[in-house]
RNA sequence: GGGUGCUUAGCUCAGCUGGUAGAGCGUCGCCUUUACACGGCGAAUGUCGCAGGUUCGAUCCCUGCAGCACCCACCA
């Protein structure tokens, strides 16, 4: 094995053995487990947040394929009609062209042609992961087989009445020419202007102020409204005005929806542009007058003068027409939340158009019933508030886009408008045949359907829906949905009551929602922002350069390439270094809290990339000494002889790491079954550094070093190997790849082989049994060795210098253990000797620590400057003192004796009396010390 | 406007059913001891956001306040 741990060796090499002999297909069991893949973006690239939850997956997989249950990561992609349409349309007008000039056939080719080029890339980055998705059955939402369950499912749907087609106001993006579901608009607040517009009585005898943020659309006003109550205007409801600059005659009308405090009490009605004036024009029965075309430019009921103008100049030349007819009374700057389309940014304008829906009433009502009933659970468990309070306000779902790339939505309309809604052409045709008695000629609709739609049929259209294929008796329900809080009402939602409508069963049995990982300053990782990073650049490493030239290209506002490149520079002065994937999985575990923001620190990464290499070590260490071993003593003879010491001595320390080992193993599954990663790492971390290496590697050395004892040597190598083999198995759901390497060097040598750790079972605890008589007594070693370090290193004595110790007041066990433990005392602690204080043997002056009633004596002469000892003893004192201070006023209150568990309350007791016999041996030490201070040298 | 979280060591975060606070990184000493300097040994550091309340006892439960974040919502 290679000194340095060097992840770049061994990762992709693995991955391919891997993926070649099909390990991550499901191997035939009893039970099974199935985790669908959120689907990424065909054309995206792989985020923080995806590797982030991609690594979670994998772990989850990885722990139950070993538990040989039947084990399927569903992987695909996801068509993403909006942002792949939008990225194509870019390349055209890079290329001086418009999609408009192209052919709808010609452009989704051209999709297709993309998707096929940059389709790889994805995948290609979900491999470095070490993601065990099962490549082969790799799906997309667009193919034929995908597409045939979107059409069956709308088809379904609108037999069932639960799809209309209805006219209504839509969110309308005008730049990109579609209508988007309430969901994939964003409102934001921002400045802008109230102004306050007369509007003259038709018979002339006066006027009404009208505050409106939007006065282009005054063109498409039918009313004025104010509250019926409000007495400033009781009396002119009924009578009419006229529309500014067109003279219209508008009525004023009473509604209780206006708040007649706010601007002037009076509300303008613009039914065909605003979502409230739709409703209280519908009250009213009210016309609706359209002034947009579908790039929101005025049309032709606007004024010749005006029409095709943008609604923005719209805005000036009418605000400008208003100041110079005397009819603006005011502007006043005004806070406003604005619409705008989360892809494109542009401001949403309501629109009145022809939508297809989804009724949600009866499919949400179920969904809720399954959150209820526990039939799904969220974890944590806190989010089902969220998605309850969103589900019962939920509105009809619009699904249909007026674009071009995505599921055409299988509706055909003859002649006479009538709609077909069928499984194929031929159906509708035969349906218009059956309707008019001959053969008509049909249109299908030209709108696709909202991507979310078929991402909302995933987890059973993945496995062949609606076909009853055995995969999906075999899947569905997954076990766990594993996904982005952000995400809980696009998809985690529409899934869930899909599912159930489908399937007549949940699609998974719990969910898992995971924070959103933020830059190290909690900034969201955006593009514009310049603080993206990619989680391959902290595997692979990457140079500032580089970085600084990946970050500011590309960018849509240029201008913010400088300043991005300065931050660049600031923060990561020599690029950032290669880690790996092992050690990025398992900061991303380590993650894994609870909390909502996670903020992403290299300094984590760089911490468990030393772990990665301390474990490489280790395993190193097992090796070359397995090299040296002297061949194992013949059974009969090992079992003969008489137990040495040393033997005895490695005994207590083999039984103790193995049942260290075991607590490990039963914490990280505990830690999996709450989807606590984070202390799943923390334990292994914990285990691996703390316990084997520091302490376990540091016993086995003396023996299989100094002593000659082969029986003691053997049981050593076999501890060393069988726990590092096990924990092997045990790391590799979060660090695949260095585990499997070095497994594969290890596990033959620990009798444990087989072609990939991958296909090893996980690590039963109870092969390593609890020994709480193991442990206590290596706790004793290590609290007496940790005395001694501390003497020595407050003490500055040199680690080269072999201190003699001396056992004051030491009990038969205290006596016993030192003697089994006298060699590695010796060694871990630096000791040149070791013996009890003889009866009636006076101490010398020594530095002195306490473990229990032990004490611990370092002889001062020529080693310690009473002054330094001195110190470090009043220092103690001090601690102790503060403590016994607590501890006596807590006994005092009488209420606390009274009411608190009897155990609280003699745990006190015990706290003190300990405390007050460490306080008096401290002070018989300071005494001893100080006369030693004050005799003359 | 409504909702949900968060506020713990210099930084990033844990903290189980209330019983005198932990990790990693960083910092400071000492050490190139043949697994590892991506290392070893030792050390320091916290009015647990603020103010009340409940309790024998509160980082933990309750109320209020402040700050931050996110989600939902039609106030022109």
């Amino acid at each position: 094995m290679e000194k340095v741990y060097s992840p770049a060796a061994i990762e992709q090499r693995l991955y391919q053995r891997w993926e070649a002999a099909g390990y991550f297909s499901p191997r035939p069991a009893e039970r099974s487990y199935c985790i669908v893949i959120p689907p990424p973006n065909v054309t995206g690239t792989l985020h923080m947040g995806h590797a982030f939850q991609d690594t979670i997956m994998d772990a989850l997989i990885r722990l139950h394929r070993m538990r040989a249950e039947q084990t399927l990561w569903q992987v695909g992609t996801d068509h993403a009609g909006i942002a792949t349409q939008m990225v194509v349309e870019r390349q055209l007008n890079a290329e001086g062209k418009r999609r408009t000039e192209l052919t709808r056939e010609a452009f989704v080719e051209r999709v297709w042609a993309w998707k096929q080029q940059s389709g790889s890339t994805i995948a290609q980055q979900l491999r470095r992961l070490g993601a065990s998705v099962d490549w082969t059955r790799e799906r997309f939402t667009m193919d034929p087989d995908m597409s045939r369950a979107v059409v069956e499912a709308f088809v379904r749907l609108h037999q069932e009445g639960l799809i209309y087609r209805g006219q209504r106001l839509v969110n309308w993006d005008p730049v990109l020419g579609t209508a988007l579901s309430d969901l994939e608009v964003l409102s934001e607040e921002e400045d802008g202007l109230l102004w306050h517009v007369r509007y003259r009585l038709a018979a002339g005898d006066g006027q009404l102020v009208v505050a409106t943020t939007r006065p282009e659309t005054i063109l498409g006003d039918v009313a004025v409204a104010v509250h019926p109550e409000d007495e400033r205007y009781r009396a002119l409801i009924g009578r009419k005005l006229l529309l500014p600059l067109t003279g219209r005659e508008i009525p004023i009308i009473a509604d209780s929806y206006v708040d007649p405090a706010f601007g002037t009490g009076c509300l303008k009605i613009t039914p065909a542009h605003d979502f409230n004036d739709y409703a209280i024009g519908m009250r009213h029965g009210l016309p609706l007058i359209n002034i947009f075309t579908p790039d929101a430019r005025l049309n032709d009921n606007a004024p010749a003068h005006l029409r095709g103008l943008d609604r923005f100049q719209a805005r000036e030349r009418i605000v400008a027409e208003l100041e110079a007819a005397g009819l603006l009374e005011r502007i006043e700057p005004h806070r406003l939340t604005i619409p705008r389309g989360d892809r494109t940014g542009a401001v949403i304008e309501p629109y009145l158009t022809d939508q297809w829906y989804v009724r949600i009433a009866p499919l949400a009502a179920p969904a809720m019933a399954a959150v209820e009933s526990g039939r799904v659970r969220f974890v944590p468990e806190n989010w089902d508030k969220t998605f309850y309070r969103w589900m019962r306000d939920i509105q009809d779902w619009c699904i249909s886009r007026q674009l071009w790339w995505g599921h055409r939505i299988p509706a055909w309309y003859d002649e006479g408008g009538e709609i077909y809604v069928a499984r194929s052409a031929a159906e509708a045709h035969a349906q218009a045949r059956a309707r008019h008695g001959r053969e008509v000629a049909l249109r299908q609709d030209d709108d696709v359907l909202d991507t979310w739609f078929s991402s909302g049929l995933w987890p059973f259209s993945t496995q062949g829906w609606p076909e009853q294929r055995p995969e999906l008796e075999r899947y569905y329900p997954t076990n766990v949905l594993v996904t982005g809080f952000d995400i809980i009402f696009f998809w985690v939602a529409r899934m869930l009551m899909l599912g159930l409508k489908f399937m007549g069963e949940v699609p998974f049995r719990e969910v898992y929602l995971h924070g959103l990982i933020l830059d190290a300053d909690g900034q969201k990782m955006s593009k514009s922002k310049g603080n993206v990073i990619d989680p391959l650049d902290i595997i692979d490493g990457i140079d500032l350069e580089a970085l600084v030239a990946k970050r500011t290209t590309g960018l849509m506002q240029p201008q913010l390439a400088a300043g991005i490149e300065r931050a660049t520079r600031k923060q990561y002065p020599n690029g950032i270094a290669a880690y790996g994937t092992d050690a990025l999985r398992f900061t991303f575990a380590s993650f894994a809290t609870q909390s909502l923001e996670l903020r992403f620190d290299l300094g984590r990464v760089a911490g468990y990339r030393n772990f990665c290499n301390k474990l490489w070590n280790a395993a190193r260490f097992v090796m070359l000494s397995l090299d040296q071993a002297a061949p194992p003593p013949a059974a009969a003879s090992a079992h003969a002889a008489a137990p040495s010491a040393a033997t005895s001595a490695i005994d207590v320390a083999n039984r103790w790491i193995r049942s260290r080992l075991g607590a490990t193993i039963s914490a990280v599954e505990r830690a999996f079954e709450q989807y606590r990663f984070d202390y799943a790492a923390s334990a292994l971390y914990e285990f691996t550094w703390h316990e084997y290496c520091d302490w376990y590697l540091e016993i086995v050395k003396p023996v299989l070093q100094d002593t000659g004892d082969a029986a003691a040597q053997h049981a050593a190598r076999r501890t060393l190997l069988e726990v590092l083999e096990a924990l092997l198995r045990a790391l590799h759901p979060l660090m695949p790849f260095i585990s499997e390497d070095i497994w594969l060097r290890v596990a033959p040598l620990a009798g444990a082989g087989g072609p990939s750790i991958m296909l090893a079972p996980w690590p039963q605890a109870a092969q390593f049994e609890h020994d709480a008589a193991a442990e206590t007594e290596l706790r004793w070693l290590m609290q007496v060795v940790l005395a001694i370090r501390q003497i020595r290193g407050e003490m500055d004595i040199s680690p080269a210098r072999r201190l003699p110790l001396l056992l004051q007041h030491a009990s038969a066990s205290d006596l016993q253990l030192a003697q089994r433990h006298h060699a590695l005392l010796s060694r871990l602690a630096g000791l040149e000797s070791a013996r009890p204080l003889a009866a009636g043997e006076t101490a010398p002056p020594a530095a002195a620590a306490l473990v229990g009633e032990l004490g611990l004596l370092v002889p001062m002469a020529g080693l310690i400057e009473p002054a330094s000892e001195l110190r470090r003893l009043g220092k103690r004192l001090q601690k102790i003192e503060q403590e016994l201070t607590k501890s006596r006023a807590k006994l005092a209150v009488e209420s606390f004796v009274n009411s608190a568990p009897a155990d609280v309350v003699e745990q006190e007791r015990t706290r003190l009396a300990e405390r007050e016999s460490e306080r008096a041996a401290l002070l018989r030490q300071i005494e001893q010390v100080r006369a030693l201070a004050q005799e003359p040298v």
